[in-house]
DNA sequence: CGGAAAATCGCAAACGTTTCCGTTTTATTT
DNA sequence: AAATAAAACGGAAACGTTTGCGATTTTCCG
């Protein structure tokens, strides 16, 4: 368990530690035959260089946190995917924390990343409190939020254009013959507020009448949208598609309605949004919207490391394009 | 950015900084007046204690590595999940690390960690190959691998008893009143091997005909269930049920029947192995055997705090119940 | 061949903690 | 009240690295 150090080395090649340092660094003022003999010899011995002696130093870990309500998310994780892979290529590691439902986890992860000196931190946040949650720490080492609009805050973030995302949606509705479309979901979240505000715009460019379904529930979850839903059809249906603000709340529209033998599509159109891998399975094919998981992830990091490396102040607001996935949730209108 | 060290709360607190260090470790030996002064100081200086100099000293980092082939993966984000809440509420966090398809890079990360100077690693290996890719540094680093069994390899794992759960799912199909199973997987690790001889040990003490399929693919996936399923129902069945190995495989197998019109559960049961979240899903609602995820990550968790904390030497082969998930893909002979 | 510049390398400080050990102060006992 | 024990605190080393600066050696040119 005792791990070989720089002294070690320095004293089986007989020089002193400070040229094994500069040898592996590559510091130009090393003979240049000294250097191989000294590369190789740490090889022979295993030495890798201790990080955390390196990082009290360097003041600098090349470490940064990352902070999803639930790792435990298919949304998420693929996020946590692309993050991880583009950071590690850039020389970064990640300390992933699952910040949970509770703002104080919330508090307490990203309090405990600053103890650990992280240089930075990427957040996707639990909730619209996240920014007044965490505020007293951002100023304290660089942040980006991902995946969630913050609108005007002095944030930066990345996220999709959400608006967009329903406009679209709501628009590719109304060409396949659709004229009465319901948007089913909540406004908790200045992402979610954006996405019922893509969905309003279009109503209004096509002169189509809005339909809303909303929710008190504090989780957009499969379950939360089957109950809703159960709910829903028990009343009359005067509207031919339904526009659901997430993925899951759709896979909860789809399980009530075949309960209640309401055929999709062929009764009701049907489309989500986030475009979450299990859309795309068989028997399920919704179609939805997608958010540029890998390119969001990428982005992200890309600020962060720029906040890092260059210092760079102030904040950006990145907004990336989502695009249609028609699948077979959504049926042409004779 | 610049932080306050334990140096500027003794200057402001008028007294040296071991005592302050020793105020907030609780030590015995501080009059608890000042402790009390102390520690309300560093509140409203808002001092954090800088873990990088404290591992320094404690030559313990309170990290663990966590190396999953990819985190995007349902059932590794799950097991990262339970598995991060569990080592955080005893003190750890976690570093997280994509080993990817790659042994080259499974070793990198390996090796990276050894240097952040992690105090243990818990691996989901990616390949059977794994044991042998990173032997040279399990021994310097309290290792616990997870999900994948080992069989006889000096190493401590967490795993299913995979034979176990094929077992106990023909036995099941077979009670339906299901006489020709069909097995549909791969050997390619030791976690499959025992998972078809489970199915053999069954078919043997029922006094089935064993009937399987292979594939030399690579990876088992929806797509990879699929391209085989689409082969197998090219020919005559002679099977009234399918036990698939992964519910990846069944749900290829479900999209590859439902395109062939082979209607499941009507004409053709299934059952697959994982419970991964999909499964549950409306339409989909596979019946399927289910690895504890939960239950492995906090084991695997409590494993190598053991070897961290105990100096615990040895290995452990800690094997876990799977359990019957019935759902609507299997359906009761007459 | 002498001397200066260039090329190598070593010394030691610094990073922010924890903890051993010694010193000072306070409390207790005779 | 003096001696002794106990309690409270400070000094300083140590953890393993990076790097500025000085010291030493080599190289090179006139």
């Amino acid at each position: 368990m005792k791990s070989v150090t720089l002294k070690d080395v320095a004293k089986a090649a007989g020089v002193s530690y400070a040229t094994v340092s500069r040898a592996l660094s590559g510091s130009p003022q090393i003979g240049s035959d000294t250097r191989e003999r000294i590369i190789k010899l740490c090889d022979e011995m295993g030495y890798t260089t201790n990080y955390v002696a390196r990082s009290m130093v360097m003041k600098k870990t090349d470490l940064i946190g990352l902070v999803v309500p639930s790792i435990d998310n298919a949304f998420m994780s693929e996020l946590a995917y692309y993050a991880e892979m583009s950071a590690r290529s850039h020389g970064y590691n990640v300390m992933l924390c699952n910040s949970g439902p509770d703002l104080k986890q919330e508090k307490t992860v990203v309090k405990l990343l600053l103890g650990r000196q992280v240089d930075g931190i990427l957040i996707v946040p639990q909730s619209p409190k996240t920014y007044e949650n965490i505020r007293a720490y951002t100023d304290q080492v660089p942040t980006v939020f991902l995946s969630e609009n913050l609108r005007d805050q002095p944030q930066s973030y990345v996220a999709v254009d959400n608006s967009r995302g329903t406009y679209i949606g709501t628009k590719y509705l109304y060409e396949l013959g659709h004229r009465d479309i319901l948007y089913f979901g909540r406004r908790h979240t200045t992402t979610h507020q954006l996405r019922a505000e893509g969905y309003m715009k279009a109503c209004q460019e096509l002169g189509l009448q809005q339909h809303f379904v909303n929710s008190e529930f504090s989780r957009s979850s499969i379950a939360n949208g089957y109950d809703m839903a159960k709910e829903l059809f028990s009343k009359p249906i005067d509207y031919s598609a339904i526009f659901a603000s997430t993925d899951s709340n759709a896979l909860g529209i789809l399980k009530a309605a075949d309960e209640m033998h309401i055929d999709i599509p062929g009764h009701l159109s049907l489309i989500g949004f986030d475009n979450i891998p299990s859309t795309g399975l068989p028997r399920i094919d919704l179609t939805t919207i997608e958010q540029p998981k890998r390119e969001m992830a990428v982005q992200a990091v890309d600020m962060l490391r720029d906040k890092i490396e260059n210092g760079t102040q102030g904040y950006v607001h990145q907004i990336l394009l989502p695009t249609l996935i028609k699948r077979g949730t959504c049926r042409e209108l004779d």
